[in-house]
DNA sequence: CCAAGTCACTTACTTTTTGGAAGTCACTTG
DNA sequence: CAAGTGACTTCCAAAAAGTAAGTGACTTGG
């Protein structure tokens, strides 16, 4: 191999986080201001309350994301980013000039075929 | 909401190929060199066969990966990114540096440290 | 007061993805 | 020519995600 690779751990960690479906969206969003869970939902779009409670309940775990509860009267709840979670601010912007430079948002043209015939 | 924020399909694109599982892993081996399947699943070391084929499909079909068949006569098959793929190093440095800067690798014990400089 | 609605989730059930192991195909080596 | 090796596939079970309907606290309208 052309370079040796030690295993990182918290690379391994970190990518399981962010590999996780919509964890890139909500995350992005997040950035952007708290949300409550209702605005993530529509923010997000196609994401299933389902997913996104748990999604949220894993980067809570995590520390990524906080969890307020405003007691209202009307109860709301509000999610926004740990210092933890704001960190992650470079990973997000980093992948979004990567998206604008390189992603083609059109349908892709099909992929190349192997040497089959 | 502090900041509206406007949908971007480009990054959601994106996203979604980040958060695949095992993606990250992936693009971080081939950032330090091309790799050949067996090494791939040697390197990652829990991956499953199945998924990882699956996976370099699905980045050789975003134009982030490209698969070299070396006809040898021992055939070998090697992966390497393409230059969009070279371009998610920042993405990939920017995750490394915030797990190693935030992911404690060890079980969560009672108490979190917080920043320690 | 009661019915209907909102918000933040859960629960139950279906579909899709992943994991694990074994099999395939084209050679190579003993 | 029986046994590998490398790169995948196939098959099947387990885990994750999608879908829809339900829950509980509280609000608004008639």
């Amino acid at each position: 191999m052309e370079h040796p690779l030690t295993r990182c751990a918290r690379y391994e960690k970190a990518s399981e986080l962010m590999g996780k479906r919509w964890t890139g969206l909500i995350l992005r969003i997040l950035l952007a201001g708290p949300r409550r869970f209702g605005e993530l939902t529509d923010e997000i779009g196609s994401i299933s309350e389902r997913v996104l409670s748990e999604r949220l309940k894993e980067l809570e775990a995590e520390g990524v994301v906080s969890r307020h509860v405003d007691a209202g009267p009307p109860i709301r709840v509000a999610y926004q980013l740990t210092e933890k979670g704001q960190a992650l601010w470079k990973v997000v912007d980093e992948l979004a000039r990567w998206a604008e430079r390189w992603v083609d948002v059109k349908p892709a043209s099909a992929a190349r075929k192997r040497k089959s015939a």
